[in-house]
DNA sequence: TGTTCATGG
DNA sequence: TATCCATGAACA
Protein backbone atom coordinates (compact mmCIF):
# COMPACT_ATOMS: atom_id res chain seq x y z
CA UNK A 1 0.00 0.00 0.00
CA UNK A 2 1.61 3.16 -0.95
CA UNK A 3 1.97 5.75 1.92
CA UNK A 4 -0.38 8.62 2.44
CA UNK A 5 -1.24 11.18 4.79
CA UNK A 6 -4.23 12.29 6.20
CA UNK A 7 -6.09 15.15 8.35
CA UNK A 8 -8.11 13.07 10.74
CA UNK A 9 -9.73 16.36 12.55
CA UNK A 10 -11.59 19.22 11.85
CA UNK A 11 -8.31 21.00 13.54
CA UNK A 12 -6.50 19.40 11.39
CA UNK A 13 -8.37 20.02 7.94
CA UNK A 14 -8.82 23.74 9.16
CA UNK A 15 -5.03 23.50 9.11
CA UNK A 16 -4.48 22.98 6.00
CA UNK A 17 -7.02 24.96 4.29
CA UNK A 18 -6.30 28.16 6.41
CA UNK A 19 -2.45 27.32 5.68
CA UNK A 20 -3.05 26.94 1.40
CA UNK A 21 -4.91 29.88 1.85
CA UNK A 22 -1.59 31.96 3.75
CA UNK A 23 0.50 30.46 1.58
CA UNK A 24 -1.23 31.30 -1.46
CA UNK A 25 -1.28 35.11 0.10
CA UNK A 26 2.15 35.18 0.78
CA UNK A 27 3.29 33.99 -2.79
CA UNK A 28 1.07 36.12 -4.36
CA UNK A 29 2.55 39.28 -2.33
CA UNK A 30 6.11 37.93 -3.77
CA UNK A 31 9.34 39.10 -3.02
CA UNK A 32 11.57 41.53 -4.86
CA UNK A 33 14.45 40.73 -6.83
CA UNK A 34 17.39 43.28 -7.33
CA UNK A 35 17.21 43.26 -11.14
CA UNK A 36 20.33 45.53 -11.78
CA UNK A 37 22.18 43.08 -9.57
CA UNK A 38 20.87 40.02 -10.75
CA UNK A 39 22.32 40.84 -14.24
CA UNK A 40 25.56 42.62 -13.37
CA UNK A 41 25.98 39.00 -11.22
CA UNK A 42 25.21 36.67 -13.85
CA UNK A 43 27.71 38.20 -16.29
CA UNK A 44 30.14 37.95 -13.41
CA UNK A 45 29.43 34.38 -12.53
CA UNK A 46 30.06 33.74 -15.91
CA UNK A 47 33.12 35.12 -16.47
CA UNK A 48 34.38 33.36 -13.54
CA UNK A 49 32.77 29.88 -15.11
CA UNK A 50 34.67 30.54 -18.13
CA UNK A 51 37.92 31.35 -16.56
CA UNK A 52 37.58 28.09 -14.69
CA UNK A 53 37.05 26.32 -18.15
CA UNK A 54 40.60 27.48 -19.51
CA UNK A 55 42.31 26.66 -16.59
CA UNK A 56 40.91 23.11 -16.43
CA UNK A 57 41.66 23.15 -20.05
CA UNK A 58 45.36 23.66 -19.66
CA UNK A 59 45.68 20.56 -17.15
CA UNK A 60 46.61 17.20 -18.17
CA UNK A 61 44.18 15.09 -16.76
CA UNK A 62 41.83 16.95 -19.10
CA UNK A 63 43.65 16.67 -21.92
CA UNK A 64 43.77 12.58 -21.78
CA UNK A 65 40.57 12.68 -22.68
CA UNK A 66 41.10 14.99 -25.76
CA UNK A 67 43.10 13.03 -27.00
CA UNK A 68 41.99 9.69 -26.47
CA UNK A 69 38.43 10.72 -27.74
CA UNK A 70 39.06 13.95 -29.89
CA UNK A 71 35.79 15.46 -28.24
CA UNK A 72 35.13 17.84 -25.29
CA UNK A 73 34.52 16.95 -21.89
CA UNK A 74 31.71 17.40 -20.30
CA UNK A 75 31.90 18.66 -16.87
CA UNK A 76 28.79 17.10 -15.67
CA UNK A 77 29.57 13.95 -17.12
CA UNK A 78 30.28 11.57 -14.25
CA UNK A 79 31.71 8.66 -16.23
CA UNK A 80 33.94 10.74 -17.90
CA UNK A 81 35.68 12.27 -14.58
CA UNK A 82 35.44 8.94 -13.50
CA UNK A 83 37.33 7.37 -16.13
CA UNK A 84 39.69 10.07 -15.77
CA UNK A 85 40.45 9.61 -12.18
CA UNK A 86 41.01 5.87 -12.61
CA UNK A 87 42.84 6.28 -15.28
CA UNK A 88 45.25 8.33 -13.19
CA UNK A 89 45.37 5.53 -10.72
CA UNK A 90 43.07 7.20 -7.47
CA UNK A 91 40.93 4.99 -5.40
CA UNK A 92 38.42 5.69 -2.59
CA UNK A 93 35.80 3.75 -1.39
CA UNK A 94 32.48 5.54 -1.37
CA UNK A 95 29.52 4.00 -3.62
CA UNK A 96 26.66 5.42 -4.90
CA UNK A 97 22.88 3.74 -4.18
CA UNK A 98 23.35 1.70 -6.57
CA UNK A 99 26.90 1.04 -5.82
CA UNK A 100 28.94 2.71 -8.52
CA UNK A 101 31.99 4.76 -7.77
CA UNK A 102 31.16 7.81 -6.59
CA UNK A 103 32.17 10.82 -7.92
CA UNK A 104 30.48 13.75 -5.59
CA UNK A 105 32.08 16.66 -3.78
CA UNK A 106 33.59 14.59 -0.78
CA UNK A 107 35.57 12.26 -3.27
CA UNK A 108 37.41 15.03 -5.31
CA UNK A 109 37.90 17.17 -2.03
CA UNK A 110 39.80 14.04 -1.25
CA UNK A 111 41.60 13.30 -3.64
CA UNK A 112 42.71 17.19 -3.96
CA UNK A 113 44.73 17.68 -6.85
CA UNK A 114 44.16 21.03 -9.18
CA UNK A 115 41.94 18.87 -11.83
CA UNK A 116 39.55 18.21 -8.81
CA UNK A 117 39.70 21.66 -6.82
CA UNK A 118 38.96 23.08 -10.35
CA UNK A 119 36.14 20.84 -11.14
CA UNK A 120 34.61 21.50 -7.68
CA UNK A 121 34.75 25.17 -8.30
CA UNK A 122 33.41 24.69 -11.84
CA UNK A 123 30.60 22.99 -10.01
CA UNK A 124 29.70 25.37 -7.42
CA UNK A 125 29.51 28.12 -10.06
CA UNK A 126 27.67 25.81 -12.66
CA UNK A 127 25.21 25.73 -9.96
CA UNK A 128 24.55 29.40 -9.35
CA UNK A 129 24.04 29.72 -12.87
CA UNK A 130 21.49 27.03 -14.41
CA UNK A 131 19.77 26.40 -10.78
CA UNK A 132 19.83 29.41 -9.27
CA UNK A 133 20.10 32.55 -11.46
CA UNK A 134 18.16 30.95 -14.17
CA UNK A 135 15.26 29.50 -11.74
CA UNK A 136 15.39 33.24 -9.92
CA UNK A 137 15.08 35.05 -13.85
CA UNK A 138 12.81 32.60 -15.42
CA UNK A 139 9.93 33.39 -12.58
CA UNK A 140 10.77 37.25 -11.90
CA UNK A 141 7.39 39.08 -13.36
CA UNK A 142 8.14 42.79 -13.16
CA UNK A 143 10.58 42.74 -10.69
CA UNK A 144 8.64 40.18 -8.02
CA UNK A 145 9.16 36.09 -7.89
CA UNK A 146 6.24 34.23 -6.70
CA UNK A 147 7.31 31.29 -5.33
CA UNK A 148 4.79 28.51 -5.30
CA UNK A 149 4.16 26.87 -1.32
CA UNK A 150 2.65 23.56 -1.80
CA UNK A 151 1.04 21.58 0.91
CA UNK A 152 0.46 18.02 -0.90
CA UNK A 153 3.64 16.86 -2.26
CA UNK A 154 5.81 15.45 1.21
CA UNK A 155 5.29 12.07 2.89
CA UNK A 156 6.29 13.22 6.29
CA UNK A 157 3.39 16.49 6.22
CA UNK A 158 5.74 19.35 5.61
CA UNK A 159 5.47 22.09 2.98
CA UNK A 160 7.96 21.99 0.02
CA UNK A 161 8.33 24.77 -2.27
CA UNK A 162 9.03 25.29 -6.09
CA UNK A 163 9.43 27.63 -8.98
CA UNK A 164 12.18 28.87 -7.72
CA UNK A 165 12.65 26.52 -4.82
CA UNK A 166 12.17 29.50 -2.14
CA UNK A 167 13.65 26.69 0.33
CA UNK A 168 17.43 25.77 -0.60
CA UNK A 169 18.78 29.10 -1.51
CA UNK A 170 22.57 29.20 -0.46
CA UNK A 171 23.64 30.12 2.93
CA UNK A 172 26.34 27.55 4.13
CA UNK A 173 28.75 28.31 1.45
CA UNK A 174 28.83 32.52 2.14
CA UNK A 175 30.27 32.75 -1.54
CA UNK A 176 27.47 31.35 -2.97
CA UNK A 177 25.08 32.92 -0.36
CA UNK A 178 26.06 36.73 -0.94
CA UNK A 179 25.64 35.88 -5.11
CA UNK A 180 22.17 34.63 -4.49
CA UNK A 181 20.55 36.42 -1.36
CA UNK A 182 21.69 39.62 -2.32
CA UNK A 183 19.25 39.78 -5.31
CA UNK A 184 16.30 39.25 -2.70
CA UNK A 185 15.66 42.35 -1.20
CA UNK A 186 12.61 44.25 0.82
CA UNK A 187 10.32 46.83 -0.91
CA UNK A 188 11.12 50.36 -0.74
CA UNK A 189 11.59 51.79 3.20
CA UNK A 190 11.53 47.67 4.69
CA UNK A 191 13.58 45.15 6.54
CA UNK A 192 13.49 41.59 5.53
CA UNK A 193 13.20 39.73 8.77
CA UNK A 194 13.53 35.79 9.29
CA UNK A 195 12.78 34.32 12.74
CA UNK A 196 13.48 30.60 13.45
CA UNK A 197 12.14 28.53 15.74
CA UNK A 198 15.56 27.16 17.74
CA UNK A 199 16.05 23.54 17.44
CA UNK A 200 12.59 22.93 16.79
CA UNK A 201 12.44 19.46 16.02
CA UNK A 202 14.40 18.27 19.21
CA UNK A 203 11.43 19.88 20.91
CA UNK A 204 8.87 18.61 18.93
CA UNK A 205 10.62 15.27 19.47
CA UNK A 206 10.61 15.68 23.42
CA UNK A 207 6.85 16.46 23.13
CA UNK A 208 6.29 13.17 21.68
CA UNK A 209 8.97 10.82 23.82
CA UNK A 210 8.87 12.94 27.19
CA UNK A 211 12.11 11.90 27.77
CA UNK A 212 13.05 13.55 30.93
CA UNK A 213 16.63 13.75 30.28
CA UNK A 214 15.98 15.75 27.33
CA UNK A 215 13.22 17.97 28.79
CA UNK A 216 16.04 19.12 31.28
CA UNK A 217 17.92 19.57 27.90
CA UNK A 218 15.54 21.65 26.32
CA UNK A 219 14.46 23.57 29.43
CA UNK A 220 17.66 24.24 31.36
CA UNK A 221 19.73 26.80 29.34
CA UNK A 222 23.06 25.38 31.41
CA UNK A 223 23.15 22.03 29.55
CA UNK A 224 23.94 21.17 26.22
CA UNK A 225 23.27 17.73 24.55
CA UNK A 226 25.55 18.06 22.01
CA UNK A 227 28.74 19.65 24.29
CA UNK A 228 27.86 16.46 26.90
CA UNK A 229 27.93 14.19 23.53
CA UNK A 230 31.47 15.51 22.30
CA UNK A 231 32.74 14.94 25.74
CA UNK A 232 32.17 11.19 25.63
CA UNK A 233 32.76 10.59 22.29
CA UNK A 234 36.14 12.51 22.51
CA UNK A 235 36.89 12.16 26.34
CA UNK A 236 37.19 15.85 26.33
CA UNK A 237 36.70 17.53 30.08
CA UNK A 238 33.93 20.14 30.07
CA UNK A 239 36.51 22.66 30.25
CA UNK A 240 38.69 21.97 27.19
CA UNK A 241 35.91 21.23 25.05
CA UNK A 242 36.05 23.46 21.66
CA UNK A 243 33.72 24.60 19.50
CA UNK A 244 34.78 22.62 16.65
CA UNK A 245 35.03 19.68 18.84
CA UNK A 246 31.38 20.21 19.72
CA UNK A 247 30.07 20.89 16.06
CA UNK A 248 31.42 17.21 15.02
CA UNK A 249 29.54 16.00 17.63
CA UNK A 250 26.63 17.37 16.85
CA UNK A 251 26.61 16.93 13.12
CA UNK A 252 28.32 13.78 12.88
CA UNK A 253 27.13 11.54 15.93
CA UNK A 254 23.94 13.46 17.53
CA UNK A 255 21.86 14.04 14.46
CA UNK A 256 22.58 11.30 12.59
CA UNK A 257 21.72 8.79 15.79
CA UNK A 258 18.54 11.24 15.89
CA UNK A 259 17.89 9.99 12.39
CA UNK A 260 18.49 6.46 13.10
CA UNK A 261 22.03 6.16 12.01
CA UNK A 262 24.09 3.55 13.90
CA UNK A 263 27.85 3.79 15.58
CA UNK A 264 29.55 1.97 12.69
CA UNK A 265 28.93 4.65 10.34
CA UNK A 266 28.89 7.77 13.10
CA UNK A 267 32.47 6.20 14.00
CA UNK A 268 34.30 6.80 9.93
CA UNK A 269 32.73 10.00 9.79
CA UNK A 270 34.20 10.91 13.43
CA UNK A 271 37.50 9.42 13.21
CA UNK A 272 37.85 11.60 9.81
CA UNK A 273 37.29 15.07 11.50
CA UNK A 274 39.64 14.39 14.27
CA UNK A 275 42.62 16.13 12.15
CA UNK A 276 42.60 19.53 12.55
CA UNK A 277 40.64 19.85 15.65
CA UNK A 278 42.11 20.54 19.06
CA UNK A 279 41.05 21.47 22.71
CA UNK A 280 40.91 24.29 23.95
CA UNK A 281 44.28 24.49 25.70
CA UNK A 282 45.63 23.63 22.31
CA UNK A 283 46.10 19.88 22.36
CA UNK A 284 45.60 18.42 18.73
CA UNK A 285 42.79 16.06 19.47
CA UNK A 286 44.72 13.26 17.66
CA UNK A 287 47.41 13.69 20.31
CA UNK A 288 44.63 13.78 23.19
CA UNK A 289 42.61 10.42 21.95
CA UNK A 290 46.18 9.17 21.52
CA UNK A 291 47.21 9.61 25.41
CA UNK A 292 43.52 8.35 25.93
CA UNK A 293 43.79 4.88 24.67
CA UNK A 294 42.28 5.69 21.44
CA UNK A 295 45.00 5.56 19.19
CA UNK A 296 43.77 3.55 16.62
CA UNK A 297 40.53 2.91 14.50
CA UNK A 298 39.23 -0.12 15.82
CA UNK A 299 39.67 1.26 19.45
CA UNK A 300 37.97 4.49 18.46
CA UNK A 301 35.10 2.40 16.81
CA UNK A 302 34.71 -0.17 20.06
CA UNK A 303 34.34 3.21 22.23
CA UNK A 304 31.70 5.22 19.79
CA UNK A 305 29.78 1.70 20.11
CA UNK A 306 29.54 2.56 23.78
CA UNK A 307 28.85 5.93 23.83
CA UNK A 308 25.92 5.09 21.27
CA UNK A 309 24.70 2.67 24.15
CA UNK A 310 25.10 4.58 26.76
CA UNK A 311 23.25 8.04 24.68
CA UNK A 312 20.05 5.22 23.69
CA UNK A 313 19.93 2.80 26.88
CA UNK A 314 21.09 5.31 30.01
CA UNK A 315 20.68 8.95 28.91
CA UNK A 316 17.88 9.05 26.70
CA UNK A 317 16.25 5.48 28.03
CA UNK A 318 12.79 7.16 27.81
CA UNK A 319 12.88 8.15 24.23
CA UNK A 320 14.41 4.69 23.65
CA UNK A 321 11.34 3.07 24.99
CA UNK A 322 8.93 5.53 23.24
CA UNK A 323 10.76 4.40 19.62
CA UNK A 324 9.76 1.25 20.28
CA UNK A 325 6.10 1.53 21.72
CA UNK A 326 5.40 3.96 18.82
CA UNK A 327 6.97 1.56 15.59
CA UNK A 328 5.05 -1.20 17.44
CA UNK A 329 1.94 0.71 17.80
CA UNK A 330 2.54 1.09 13.91
CA UNK A 331 2.61 -2.30 13.10
CA UNK A 332 -0.31 -3.31 15.14
CA UNK A 333 -2.07 -0.82 13.53
CA UNK A 334 -0.59 -0.15 9.80
CA UNK A 335 -0.93 3.88 10.48
CA UNK A 336 0.20 6.09 13.15
CA UNK A 337 -1.58 9.77 14.13
CA UNK A 338 0.37 12.98 14.67
CA UNK A 339 -0.30 14.94 17.54
CA UNK A 340 -1.54 17.64 15.27
CA UNK A 341 -4.32 15.29 13.49
CA UNK A 342 -2.84 14.05 10.67
CA UNK A 343 -3.32 9.65 10.59
CA UNK A 344 -0.13 8.45 8.45
CA UNK A 345 -1.06 5.11 6.66
CA UNK A 346 0.77 2.21 4.38
CA UNK A 347 4.25 0.76 4.42
CA UNK A 348 6.64 2.36 5.72
CA UNK A 349 10.07 2.20 7.00
CA UNK A 350 10.91 2.22 10.74
CA UNK A 351 13.38 5.53 10.49
CA UNK A 352 10.37 7.12 8.82
CA UNK A 353 7.50 6.12 11.79
CA UNK A 354 9.85 7.64 13.97
CA UNK A 355 10.98 10.72 12.68
CA UNK A 356 7.57 11.51 10.21
CA UNK A 357 5.52 12.66 12.75
CA UNK A 358 8.23 14.87 14.41
CA UNK A 359 9.02 16.43 11.24
CA UNK A 360 5.36 17.00 9.47
CA UNK A 361 4.53 18.20 13.69
CA UNK A 362 7.12 20.50 13.82
CA UNK A 363 6.49 22.10 10.41
CA UNK A 364 3.14 22.10 11.73
CA UNK A 365 3.89 24.45 14.27
CA UNK A 366 4.85 26.73 11.80
CA UNK A 367 2.57 26.46 9.68
CA UNK A 368 -0.57 27.39 12.45
CA UNK A 369 1.93 30.49 13.10
CA UNK A 370 2.48 31.87 10.10
CA UNK A 371 -1.71 31.53 9.02
CA UNK A 372 -2.01 33.07 12.98
CA UNK A 373 0.39 35.89 12.00
CA UNK A 374 -1.17 36.62 8.67
CA UNK A 375 -4.68 37.18 10.05
CA UNK A 376 -2.84 39.19 13.42
CA UNK A 377 -1.45 41.76 10.66
CA UNK A 378 -4.27 42.49 8.73
CA UNK A 379 -7.34 42.58 12.03
CA UNK A 380 -4.14 45.22 13.11
CA UNK A 381 -4.00 46.47 9.72
CA UNK A 382 -0.62 46.93 9.60
CA UNK A 383 1.50 46.83 6.60
CA UNK A 384 4.17 44.09 7.16
CA UNK A 385 3.54 41.07 4.82
CA UNK A 386 4.94 37.46 5.48
CA UNK A 387 6.97 36.46 2.10
CA UNK A 388 7.49 32.90 2.50
CA UNK A 389 8.64 29.92 4.92
CA UNK A 390 10.90 27.46 5.20
CA UNK A 391 10.32 24.39 7.49
CA UNK A 392 11.14 26.50 11.13
CA UNK A 393 11.49 29.77 10.39
CA UNK A 394 9.24 31.82 8.50
CA UNK A 395 10.25 35.46 6.53
CA UNK A 396 8.86 38.58 6.46
CA UNK A 397 8.91 41.91 4.28
CA UNK A 398 8.37 44.83 7.15
CA UNK A 399 8.33 48.24 7.30
CA UNK A 400 10.81 50.36 9.04
CA UNK A 401 8.26 51.67 11.31
CA UNK A 402 6.59 48.65 12.34
CA UNK A 403 9.77 46.76 12.95
CA UNK A 404 9.68 46.12 16.62
CA UNK A 405 5.92 45.62 16.64
CA UNK A 406 5.82 42.85 13.94
CA UNK A 407 8.89 40.92 15.80
CA UNK A 408 7.13 40.93 19.42
CA UNK A 409 3.56 40.25 17.50
CA UNK A 410 4.98 37.64 15.45
CA UNK A 411 7.18 36.11 18.30
CA UNK A 412 4.30 36.16 20.67
CA UNK A 413 2.35 34.06 18.49
CA UNK A 414 5.28 31.66 17.81
CA UNK A 415 6.13 30.86 21.17
CA UNK A 416 3.01 31.77 24.18
CA UNK A 417 -0.49 31.30 21.81
CA UNK A 418 1.05 28.44 19.95
CA UNK A 419 1.62 26.62 23.00
CA UNK A 420 -1.95 27.67 24.51
CA UNK A 421 -3.33 26.38 21.46
CA UNK A 422 -1.68 22.79 21.44
CA UNK A 423 -1.44 21.40 25.04
CA UNK A 424 0.77 18.79 24.49
CA UNK A 425 3.51 20.93 23.80
CA UNK A 426 5.43 20.89 26.83
CA UNK A 427 8.74 22.38 26.39
CA UNK A 428 8.96 25.98 25.92
CA UNK A 429 9.52 26.73 22.40
CA UNK A 430 11.88 29.91 21.51
CA UNK A 431 12.47 31.52 18.01
CA UNK A 432 16.02 33.67 17.01
CA UNK A 433 15.42 37.06 15.19
CA UNK A 434 17.37 37.25 11.81
CA UNK A 435 16.65 41.04 10.43
CA UNK A 436 18.66 43.06 7.25
CA UNK A 437 18.67 47.05 7.43
CA UNK A 438 16.69 48.87 6.20
CA UNK A 439 16.36 48.54 2.03
CA UNK A 440 19.32 45.89 2.62
CA UNK A 441 19.21 42.49 0.95
CA UNK A 442 18.18 38.76 2.84
CA UNK A 443 22.09 38.40 2.62
CA UNK A 444 22.76 40.90 4.69
CA UNK A 445 20.76 39.95 7.50
CA UNK A 446 21.94 40.30 10.97
CA UNK A 447 20.81 38.54 14.45
CA UNK A 448 18.17 41.04 16.14
CA UNK A 449 18.12 41.03 20.13
CA UNK A 450 14.34 40.79 20.44
C1' DT B 1 12.87 7.94 -17.02
C1' DG B 2 16.03 6.69 -13.38
C1' DT B 3 20.44 8.00 -11.34
C1' DT B 4 23.68 11.19 -9.42
C1' DC B 5 24.90 15.39 -7.87
C1' DA B 6 24.04 19.85 -5.35
C1' DT B 7 21.27 23.01 -2.54
C1' DG B 8 18.32 23.75 1.90
C1' DG B 9 15.76 22.22 6.55
C1' DT C 1 16.96 -2.59 8.57
C1' DA C 2 20.72 0.43 9.20
C1' DT C 3 20.77 9.17 8.03
C1' DC C 4 14.79 11.95 7.79
C1' DC C 5 12.57 15.37 4.29
C1' DA C 6 12.44 18.27 -0.24
C1' DT C 7 13.49 20.50 -5.66
C1' DG C 8 16.23 20.92 -9.85
C1' DA C 9 19.75 20.11 -13.43
C1' DA C 10 22.19 17.04 -16.52
C1' DC C 11 23.43 12.65 -18.24
C1' DA C 12 22.70 8.08 -20.17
Amino acid sequence: MPVSIHPKTQEAIDLFLNGADCLSRASQFGFKIDLDKLSESKLECKKVLDSIESEIREIDIYKDWESEYGNKLSYEANDQILFLLKKRGYTWDKVTKKGKDAVDKEVLTKIDIPFTQKLLRWRKFNKLLNTYFRGIEAETINGYVHTNFLLHSTVSGRSSSTDPNFQNMPIRDKEQGKYIRSLIVPRGGCHIVELDYKALEVYIATCYHRDPTMIKYNTDPTTDMHRDASMDLFKVPIEEMSDKIRYFGKNKFVFPVFYGSIPENCAKALWESVDGCALKNGTPLRLHLNQNGLADYDSFLAHVKSVYNKFWNERFAVYTKWKEKWYWKYRDNGYFDSYTGFRYSGEMKRNAVLNYPIQGSAFHCQLWSFCEITKRLDKLGMKSRLIGQIHDSIIANVPECELEAYIKLAKEIMTKELMAHWKWIIVPLEVEADVSPVNCSWFEKKKYKI
